[in-house]
RNA sequence: GUGGAUGUAGCUCAGGGGUUAGAGCAUCGGAUUGUGGUUCCGAGGGUCGUGGGUUCAAUUCCCAUCUUCCACCCCA
């Protein structure tokens, strides 16, 4: 039989020890603010039910979400013969219903809402709770974007209050700050969208023109404009909207722009003042890094309400490494109305490769074996593993080379996993009880009592 | 879903319509069976992504397909 070439699915990779050391680092120092900040921990399965995915993430996201094909003979189950679902004019979404009731979580807030309304009454509100899994979409790969990877969500839900936007902000700020990585908050407000969709005279429109907007920095005024013409808004429209697509600057001028602008719209006056609210809040507080109120900020997912925040690195060409934002009504769908939450995600694998390409990484963070018993046969294992169980109940990580090798073989293997220390015991030790101690690192060798042994590798 | 690149040894990559396809690194053995890193010597390892076409002859040229990467869309 031929072997076949071994691989794993697109979009996905394997981590070596050497990147789970990297890995673990961002995931513990995330953990650890996510805690002190007084965040609960809960996990929610790889799949959920489709009905509770679909329609949550817009158009687009429906069709990013891997579906799991139902077990057994699902053909069986179909309405009717299956070839009728092979005619191009039935929609392939017709036939998926019936063969996939399962699919992978595309976030982990959507399955997040799922949860607080399924143990609504044995949670303690306003719940906060951290969360820290894979996720799974079936997009196109490429720098930046994977089919499988983490987020480390922290949401609190059952709350208004705006202090929870900027414990979230307080919290960005601790994370980057301990990760060393240098980064813009930006902050805007769905409700300000929906005013200056209201205020041009064209509210139905909001999403053209949030879409729209958000690629201003990218593709510049023209496009944008061609974008919006293409999608019917009027002229008239396109013309109030131009001084706020070119609104820059101070915080303090856009409010200034904004206010009378919105002298018609009550939302648009309402996201301005949770704006301002939040960001006098955090103005006081002193953060490390940089934050704005940039109204181009749109973000897709169709379930923001009010506050939305992205996160990008100022030193690496890299997506947003972290987002969020306020949505009302997430759980309403579930049959849990009024419940409001605001929450924001990490993306552990972008934060790792934007650390990876600025050497952000300590050099010290490898916990590594500290020792090696070289292995001499028979009757030397037996008298190692006793020495070896002593300094594995004193805290020192050590290991027994497992085959009696070559005495060049177990040294490679030393120097090649980096462990600073080579234990020899051969006969002569055996005999005068003994324990000969190689530093790998200077070469310098010398005899040493057990308990030298444990002071020296301590 | 759209567009552009890519695929040759375990890895990174050269090469080229015609005997036996190369290099570096890695692996294994030896110099050196109680002493690693450096050095030297040697060995193993390939259906040149897959399928088809052109040709006396294709790994090389052409087409298709798949893979991976990059960009768009969207996003972490």
């Amino acid at each position: 039989m031929a072997s076949q070439k071994p691989s794993i699915p697109k979009g996905t990779r394997d981590f070596s020890p050497a990147e789970m050391i990297r890995r673990n680092y961002i995931f513990d120092i995330i953990r650890s603010v996510f805690q002190v900040f007084g965040y609960q921990p809960i996990e929610t399965p790889a799949m959920e039910n489709l009905s509770t995915l679909m329609g949550k993430y817009g158009e687009e996201g429906d069709k990013l979400l891997f579906k799991i094909l139902n077990s057994g003979n699902y053909l069986d189950a179909l309405p009717e013969s299956a070839s009728r679902f092979l005619d191009p004019a039935v929609r392939l979404t017709d036939l998926t219903k019936h063969i996939a009731e399962k699919g992978l979580r595309y976030d982990l807030t959507v399955p997040f809402a799922r949860f607080v309304v399924q143990h609504q009454h044995e949670l303690i509100f306003p719940f906060k709770r951290y969360q820290i899994q894979p996720v799974w979409r079936a997009d196109r790969p490429q720098k930046g974007r994977y089919r499988e990877f983490f987020q480390c969500d922290v949401d609190v839900i059952g709350s208004n209050s705006l202090l929870n936007e900027v414990e979230l902000a307080q919290i960005i700020d601790a994370v980057f700050t301990k990760l060393d990585i240098n980064v813009l908050i930006r902050l805007n407000n769905r409700k300000v969208l929906a005013g200056i969709a209201e205020a041009i005279g064209a509210p139905d429109k909001l999403n053209v023109i949030t879409v729209a907007m958000d690629k201003l920095d990218k593709t510049g005024l023209d496009k944008v404009t061609d974008e919006l013409v293409e999608n019917g808004l009027t002229y008239s429209a396109i013309e109030k909207l131009q001084p706020i697509l070119l609104l820059e600057g101070k915080i303090k001028e856009k409010f200034d722009t904004l206010t009378p602008f919105f002298k018609d719209s009550e939302t648009g006056r309402k996201g301005l003042e949770e704006m301002r609210t939040v960001l006098l809040l955090l103005k006081d507080l002193n953060l490390k890094n940089k934050f704005d109120f940039d109204i181009t900020l749109a973000r897709g997912l169709s379930y923001y309400t009010g506050t939305i925040i992205e996160v990008k690195a100022l030193d690496a060409a890299m997506g947003s490494i972290c987002g969020g934002g306020r949505y009302d009504d997430l759980t309403g769908i579930f049959g849990l109305p009024g419940m409001s939450g605001v929450g924001i995600s990490f993306g552990a694998d972008r934060i790792c490769d934007v650390m990876t390409e600025l050497n952000l990484f300590p050099g010290t963070i490898q916990a590594a074996t500290r020792a090696l018993f070289i292995n001499f046969g028979t009757e030397e294992e037996k008298h190692c593993l006793k020495l070896l169980a002593s300094l594995r109940s004193a805290g020192i990580p050590s290991e027994l080379y497992p085959d009696a090798a070559k005495l060049k073989k177990q040294m490679e293997y030393a120097n090649r996993k980096n462990i600073p220390f080579v234990i020899l015991i051969g006969k002569d030790e055996m005999e005068s009880g003994k324990i000969t101690v190689k530093n790998m690192h200077s070469g310098e060798q010398k005899l040493n009592t057990l308990e030298e042994v444990i002071k020296l590798l301590s």
